[in-house]
DNA sequence: ATATATTGTGCAATCGGTTGCGCAATTGTT
DNA sequence: AACAATTGCGCAACCGATTGCACAATATAT
């Protein structure tokens, strides 16, 4: 069926003229008469004749494809930052093609060995939990395509990396706590192998520091494993029932964290100060709305598209290690405390 | 840089042979000898060879690209649900392609057409809000590309359709309601000029007319926008004081009336009661957890998915008409009462 | 009238593969 | 030894476009 299409062929019979004319009526090309033109495409439009993208970007040698490899869908932050890799990729007559590791290494090289059988024009990486090293890439760099990595990364001096400045949004999110008298705070961040992780905790470290603020490492959380949440967090009371807040590195520790608490009848932020980091969704939609680091999922798509699109069209392969900044947004869940540490610090 | 690439000519010239022969050695052509067959997949590793997938496809007359038109990216469902489409199509060797429609009926239009020019093998369609018919789809047909319509979508005839059904969805909710003893209880619901809201509340007049229980015009809400929740809520609660339970048809609109509840300080259940259609994902972290009807995002993905690539591979155009059942998932959202009304029913 | 520019069009190669058919060389059959 | 069958490979057309170059026809200059 789908090859009974209307082709530059038929069209060229139809009028009696060549292929090329033809093809070059429908593109405008100066060298063809006006009165020819119109013709061409009134018998184009008579035929519904459909241009074939693939021959074309056959001989142009490039598709107008972008492809994304995530490690994985998720309910905050991904969306929105697809969103704004669409809008951008939209806009420049691109079309994106998702693509999903399921946080695996051996799914994320084939997908990348894919995206060159393909000829994406341009590849836009979100690390899978499992990549160490970056070597998978360089089947990219031999076809000249393009890649460059955002959100969830690791170190690297060769490859175009979009991501917030993590250690300072942790750095920040300790402070803004310290700031407003919780001497004693818990952290609770994911997979600490991840640089993501690595990153936030080491500014929440850091802040600590430079206050002169103990940090037990008890009051440090790891949740790889979203149900391992419950069990830490009691933990965490138990053994620091001082406590007066709790800082979350995402979204998705946030609800969860929001939940237990409330269910354990601690309120917010009465009995405990929450604060994350957050694409701002969430935050909104959670009673008393959280104040946190806004993170934006289409700020950071929209940028990293048009870097991307940059490169491919400008043929640049600068290297370029770009750092969003976070935005901080007051909402209820945090309280002053005036501690003692913190008043004796003061005078 | 990306037109240096060794290709099925290099490789002829490189062991002697014509491109024919490589092509089929490479193809692993019974014509072509075992010891031929190694020598040439060496020379093809050794040089580096990548296999242009749209030249072959070109002559193939497919392009194993499966399109989705969203009308919008959202943090409820359509995550889960392009997982779940996203499992399947890859794992048949097709590569899903994502737009985004802005619920724009020019944009989808616009998009369908570009479905056409990629030869796209299938496309997968959730009707933007705006969309009012389907004669913008015919040029799909034109071109022997098979469409499913998924979720969002209107009545027609001539495309396979895959929802859950909304109406029943509705009536089980109202009904579940009923049955515990909530006389009065309002429903909340989108755009009512969206076929899946109109169902919905059709499902949910229907059992409060089974039953033979009144239903005001004012107990029902239709919230276009997100932002007007709040004001018609309040209206809801200053018309019916009496009022014992909410249902919300989507997750959007959970979280946010879980959000205004729990703002104005209503308990739930004890308060008011709470039932949702949800994908599982917003009930599990709001507390208490809510009672919904599983509508599960990635269920439809993947079924949706596998009906449309079985109708590329099988060439079929049977139209079908798929409605996925909703299941029960009880939690702590919603208390029993016994009321007047059904007492005096029960005898 | 002749030489020169301009205009509009077509030929044929090209992009990177796939495939029907033909044919030589080898193998098998009697 | 003569003939048939099999094996392994190449020629060339094809998918559907684009484009450099040649060229005929017309217009302009001398």
């Amino acid at each position: 069926m789908a090859g009974n299409r209307v082709t530059l062929k038929d069209i060229a019979i139809k009028v009696g003229l060549s292929m090329a004319t033809v093809s070059r009526a429908l593109a405008d090309h100066p060298d063809i008469s006006g009165e020819t033109k119109t013709r061409v495409r009134e018998v184009a439009q008579a035929l519904g004749y459909i241009p074939n993208y693939r021959a074309k970007y056959l001989r142009a040698k490039h598709s107008r494809l972008i492809a994304l490899i995530l490690p994985e869908m998720n309910m905050f932050f991904v969306p929105s930052m697809i969103t704004g890799i669409n809008r951008v990729v939209q806009a420049n007559d691109y079309s994106l093609i998702v693509f999903q590791s399921d946080n695996s290494i051996v799914q994320e090289r084939r997908l990348v060995e894919y995206c060159t059988h393909l000829s994406a024009d341009g590849v836009l990486l979100v690390l899978s939990s499992e990549t160490a090293n970056l070597q998978h890439l360089d089947v990219l760099q031999d076809c000249g395509i393009p890649v460059v990595l955002l959100d969830k990364t690791i170190e690297t001096v060769k490859h175009t990396t979009i991501t917030i400045d993590d250690q300072e949004a942790g750095r920040e999110a300790a402070g803004y706590l310290l700031g407003h008298g919780h001497t004693k705070c818990i952290g609770i961040f994911s997979d600490p192998r991840q640089r993501i992780s690595a990153q936030r905790l080491k500014g929440f470290r850091r802040a600590h520091n430079d206050q002169g603020i103990p940090l037990a490492e008890t009051q440090i959380l790891n949740v790889a494993m979203i149900d391992e949440l419950e069990e830490q967090l009691d933990r965490a009371f138990t053994a620091h029932p001082d406590l007066t807040a709790i800082f979350t590195m995402t979204d998705e520790l946030l609800v969860h964290t929001h939940h237990l608490l409330t269910k354990r009848g601690r309120r917010i932020p009465e009995d405990v100060s929450l604060l994350s980091i957050s694409d701002g969704q969430a935050p909104s939609f959670l009673h008393p709305n959280v104040t946190h680091l806004r993170h934006s999922g289409s700020e950071v798509g929209e940028r990293t598209a048009h870097i991307l699109i940059g490169m491919i069209e400008h043929n640049s392969d600068a290297m370029m290690d770009v750092r969003i900044r976070t935005t901080l947004v007051e909402l209820g869940s945090v309280a002053t405390r005036v501690s003692p540490t913190r008043r004796r610090g003061k005078r």
